[in-house]
Parts: C-alpha cells; structure tokens; sequence
RNA sequence: GGAGGGUUAGCGAAGUGGUCAAACGCGGCAGACUGUAAAUCUGUUCCUUCGGGUUCCAUGGUCCGAAUCCAUGACCCUCCA
C-alpha cells in the first residue's frame, strides 16, 4: 500500500499520446482510462460487478456529498469508502472544488476557504482546504484532489489571475494537511483558456510536489470546446513526464480523443450516466436518443459493435419501452452501455498509440461518429 | 315518474359575454446535458400553401360579438319515488 506510480511506456509517433500504466494500491492499470463517476458512492445504478464486468479502473466519489452524507465518520467507522460500497478496485475523491463552481457564490469565496449553502436542508457551511482534505483522508480514496475553485468559464483574466494564485495557495495548505500515506494527492491546474495563466498555474502547482496533476475548469457551463483544447495545450507543456495527467470532467467522445492526442491520460465525466438516465446512447455512428418514435419497433441491438451486456442482450425497442415506462433498467442498461462504449474507445485509443496510428484512428471515429473529417 | 348536476383539444381539468385557438397537469413529439442540487431541464402539441381556416355534445336562437346567455334534443352522473 502507498502512492499511486505512473510509468510512461511510449509515446505516439506523431502526437503526444502516452500509453502508460498506473500502479494503485488495488491493481495495476492502462493508460490513457476513463473513470466512471460515482458521486454519492455509487456509481448511478449500477452494481460493482456490473462496473467490474465494464473493465472499469479507477473510479470517482465525491468529498462534499459525502461530507454532507452519510458523513465521512460513518464511512471510517465502515472502514473505509473501500469496503463501505464493496468496491474492491481504485477511488479517486474530488475535492469539492467543482461544487465551489455550482453551489457557492463568488462572494462565498474567501482566503480561508468556502461558505455553501447545503443543498439538502439550505444549513450554511463551510469548506476549506484542510476540512476538504481531512475528510479524504477519512474516506481512504486512493487518491485525493486538492482543494480548487473552479471558476466559471465567464470569468474574466482578471478574476481567474486572482482566482489560481489562491488554488495555488490553497493547494499548498491542503498538501500540508494530507495525512494519510496510502493516499496519494493531486494538483489542479486552473486559468481558464488563458495561455499565461495556465503556465503559471501549471509551474507552481508542480513546484510544491504531487502524486499527480489534472487539468480543471474545462467543462463547466458551456467553455467552448476550443478554449478546452487551448487549456490542455496550454498546460500540458509544464507537466511533469512521470506523473499521471488528469483532465477533469471529460467525456464526450470527441473531447477524450483530442485530450489523448494532447498528452492526458485520464479523465472522468458524468456524461454516460447522466445521458443513460436520460434515454440516450453513444453508438459508433453517434449519439443517439431511445426515446425517439422511431425505435419503437427496432429490435437490434443499441450499438452492434459492441461487446456489452446490453447489446448482447436487449433491444433498442425494450429499452426504449423501459425509458418510456421510467423503469430503472432502462437507465441500467444504458449506463453499462454508455460507460463501456468510453472504456473500450480508451482500449482502443491505447491500442492505437502502440500501433503509432492514433490520428488515423481519430479520423476514422470523427467520421463515423459525427459525419465529419475533422 | 320527480329533482338536481354534467358534456371543453389524445386524456384529465380550468374558463361562465369580447383581451379564448382556449390556463394547468398527463400523454405525445423533439432538443439540451462534459470534476452529478440532473431518473433533470427546455421547446412543441386543432388544421394550414403561415395569408388564414375550423373548434368547446348537436341543432336552432339572442347579441356588434357566444366555450360562456336562451330553446329543444342526445348521452352521462347523483338523489327521491
């Protein structure tokens, strides 16, 4: 048991696609992964051989929500988020950044930390880099993010300057609060799409020494998929070869293949759960909504390409009925569908970087998936 | 046999002289969703060649004007015999 170890095997020929491995106190595994994201210990209906049988590594749970509940004492006493939700692979906690971003106002933001209104009873709180910390180290993820703010993609130069020198020094604080030393700790870049920024939120959050660094505040509230492109390439340069890149809140399809390409190794996105519940599926030939009239009596499969559960099993026009009836299946079947389709587009996103043809594949997916030759 | 109440768009249900093509809910049809206050939110839902046309059980009437008032009929419900 320790720190998480990242070991660089090859770079693409032509790009700055790493193929990596990451060694975890629950197994070793591939890079460039995607990480389902299980908020409230859970990742949203599903069980944790459903996500096992996904091929699923890493994956997310959430230091506010759990703060709030069941409490991060309860999980300590369970004996850790580990065994408290039977999930015997890797955990990465966020720190609460993200809802500093969608819970507190810019006027809740303060020096010493920040003030929340709970969003189960409307009780003031207050979060700071220290607490944000601790409680990860109760909850024993195996990774543990820093404490950012995670402005809004409308913050002007101004704010987001004034904004990182806090994370920075936010960052600093909670590294030196982190205790537990089976946890490893990660750093955020924050800057918006901001060149000078990112440079100097990359060089001093890498000075002050982490486990591993990701790459925040991309997708917010409608940043333009430009100016997420802009921040990878802004950062990426000043992040260390030897530790795991992390771009936080990554999932469409197309975003996880230019992230790739741009050198990140891991992301995490809400986005096949979210749009599961929500009747739709990611399809090699694009995303496509189950509540559309004309699945009614379509009996193949979501996505025949696919190796999952669902499209072994279950046809469009079942699932279609399930959505349509709100029985929770329906959103089961999707989510096991969603989150394999972005764990084998990272198989195949490896594979590619080892057979040194990863634009080749990236051209084949665009055009497949979105009708275009971007 | 007698006394009341009712009939509104696919369904439920407001509206009781003009601002009504008719609130609202459901259902239908679409759209959005990127470190999850998200099984949520938004749009749309008589027809249309976008000028307009035809509606509120049916027919007739009053009125400048009717889903709304009057008459008759049909059907439904409740109570009394």
């Amino acid at each position: 048991m320790g720190k998480i170890k990242y070991t660089l095997i090859k770079t693409e020929g032509k790009t700055k696609a790493r193929l990596g491995k990451l060694k975890t106190n629950y197994g070793e595994y591939d890079t460039p992964m995607f990480m389902p994201v299980g908020t409230q210990a859970t990742v949203k209906t599903l069980s944790v051989e459903e996500l096992k049988s996904l091929n699923a590594g890493i994956i997310l749970s959430n230091t506010y929500h759990l703060w709030l509940r069941p409490g991060e004492n309860i999980i300590d006493h369970a004996g850790g988020l580990h065994k408290f939700m039977n999930w015997n692979g890797p955990i990465l906690t966020d720190s609460g950044g993200f809802q500093v971003f969608s819970l507190a106002k810019p006027k809740d933001i303060s020096e010493e930390g920040v003030k929340f209104k709970n969003h189960l009873n409307g009780d003031t709180l207050f979060l700071t880099p220290e607490k944000s910390i601790e409680i990860q180290n109760k909850l024993d993820s195996d990774i543990a993010m820093s404490f950012d703010e995670c402005p809004p993609a409308s913050a002007s130069h101004e704010y987001l300057e004034n904004s990182i020198k806090r994370t920075i020094r936010w960052a600093k604080r909670g590294k030196e609060a982190h205790k537990n030393e089976n946890q490893s700790l990660f750093g955020i870049i924050q800057g918006g799409p901001y060149e000078d920024l990112r440079k100097y939120s990359a060089i001093e959050t890498v000075k002050l020494g982490f486990d591993g660094y990701s790459i925040g505040g991309v997708a917010n509230d409608g940043e333009s998929t430009e100016d997420m492109y802009k921040a990878i390439d802004y950062s990426i340069p000043y992040m260390p070869e030897d530790k795991v890149r992390y771009l936080m809140g990554v999932g469409e399809p197309r975003d996880i293949i230019e992230g790739v390409i741009r050198g990140v190794d891991i992301f995490d996105c809400v986005l096949p759960t979210r749009l599961a519940r929500h009747g739709h599926a990611f399809t090699k030939y694009g995303k496509i909504n189950l509540k559309n009239a004309k699945y009614k009596e379509d009996f193949s499969p979501v996505d025949s390409n696919c190796d999952c559960y669902t499209c072994k099993n279950y046809t469009k026009a079942y699932i279609k009925h399930l959505i349509n009836a709100d029985e929770t299946l329906g959103a089961r079947l999707l989510s096991i569908h969603n989150i394999r389709f972005l764990i084998k587009l990272t198989e195949d996103l490896r594979e590619a970087i080892k057979n040194d043809n990863i634009m080749e594949y990236r051209d084949i997916f665009m055009r497949d998936y979105y009708g275009e030759n971007k």
